[in-house]
RNA sequence: GCCCAGGUAGCUCAGUCGGUAGAGCAGAGGAUUGAAAAUCCUCGUGUCGGCGGUUCGAUUCCGUCCCUGGGCA
């Protein structure tokens, strides 16, 4: 059994939960740093719209991979795993507490599991698997499962045959690797990676409350120019994946007249609410999860207290 | 007041040549192994506007009333 030298918490909850200040009044309180869990808030630009911290939150803590990327540039659940890996192992040798906080629960795992041992794949391959089948039209997804099913049953078993973008990935590894994604064991990013307790909890907000917030933050977000900033990012870097994110999708699509202002809002609020239920499902499946809310944070740092007490006598013991 | 067109699931609507109905969206649950704020799966009983009539049987046909659009006065 590997020995537990790094201690790292999360505050994981839906959006608009309250994450934010919950976890910098933790991390004052615990002299810990802040670690973005997020897909959007990498990007510079994405502020409004990302719920993105204020630069006066984030001078109270130092926050990281926040403001890392150029809107245009690509950034995967890989890439989320590399970084925060050698931020967290940074902030432990530093003496300090990394505190993982945000909603894209996918990055979590695959910072906890580790991800395919397997060099990228090049987005060409995926470029030639759309061309081949394209012909098929309608029927090019069954077409693409009907060729995973006989090169990689194992996948096939367990990815929808409606589910083109997974097929599309199991497809691609194999024609670059050679290997079946289903066959693939998982391998942590680091040794490091090995070596970490994690202590998770997620901010729980009764669902007609969760509303409410959304409501809120729609509004405010509407108020402070997320249609600007917006339309400054269409301009400025118009392939941006980001621009599909939650709240500038509809943004872009209030810009070319295709919904109006009723709308807009409506559908971010309709928007954000779905994800957060996507989130909940995340959350409910972790058995490890603490479920907590705001009033909580005295015990929450007690219970942290104790358990770095219990590892610090153990290394001790050893 | 008269003439049209409608009133069917929370919303938009389809449909039943008379045998009590179904899509999309919303909503709920779930999946999730390098796009994840993405992608995908499952779940549909509602006085078919009210009241009468015809009929073995009406949401469907007939009458009447109410409501909503549009037109004419």
């Amino acid at each position: 059994m590997t020995p537990i030298e790094q201690m790292v918490i999360a505050i994981l909850g839906p959006t608009a939960s309250g994450k934010t200040a919950f976890s910098i009044e933790l991390a004052e309180r615990l002299n810990g740093e802040i670690v973005a869990l997020d897909s959007t808030t990498p990007y510079k630009g994405f502020n409004i719209g990302s719920s993105k911290p204020s630069p006066s939150k984030q001078r109270l803590v130092r926050h990281h991979l926040i403001d890392i990327l150029n809107p245009e540039s690509p950034f995967s659940a890989f890439d989320f795993v590399k970084q925060a890996d050698e931020v967290i192992t940074d902030i432990c040798r530093r003496n300090k507490v990394p505190i993982v906080v945000g909603g894209t629960y996918f990055y979590l795992k695959s910072l906890q599991n580790g991800m395919y041992a397997i060099p990228p794949v090049d987005s060409s391959v995926v470029d030639s698997i759309e061309n081949e089948f394209e012909a098929f039209e309608e029927r090019s997804t069954a077409k693409m499962y009907e060729a995973l099913s006989s090169q990689d049953p194992g996948s096939a078993k367990h990815i929808h045959q409606n589910d083109r973008y997974r097929i599309l990935r199991a497809l691609s590894i194999f024609r670059a690797t050679g290997k079946k994604s289903s066959e693939l064991p998982l391998a942590p990013i680091s040794p490091d990676a090995t070596r970490r307790l994690w202590i998770k909890y997620a901010l729980l907000v009764p669902r007609h409350e969760l509303t409410q917030l959304i409501t809120a933050r729609t509004d405010k977000m509407l108020s402070q120019g997320i249609i600007e900033e917006t339309r400054l990012l269409k301009e400025a870097c118009p392939t941006s994946r980001a621009l599909q994110s939650i709240g500038y999708a509809e943004c872009v699509r209030f810009l070319a007249n295709q919904i109006d202002m009723k709308q807009l809002r409506n559908e971010i609020i309709e928007k954000t609410r779905q994800l957060a239920k996507r989130q909940m499902t995340w959350l409910r499946s972790d058995p490890e999860i603490r479920f907590v809310d705001q009033r909580d944070l005295e015990r929450v740092i007690l219970e942290i207290a104790n358990m770095n007490y219990i590892l610090k006598r153990g290394e001790q013991l050893l």
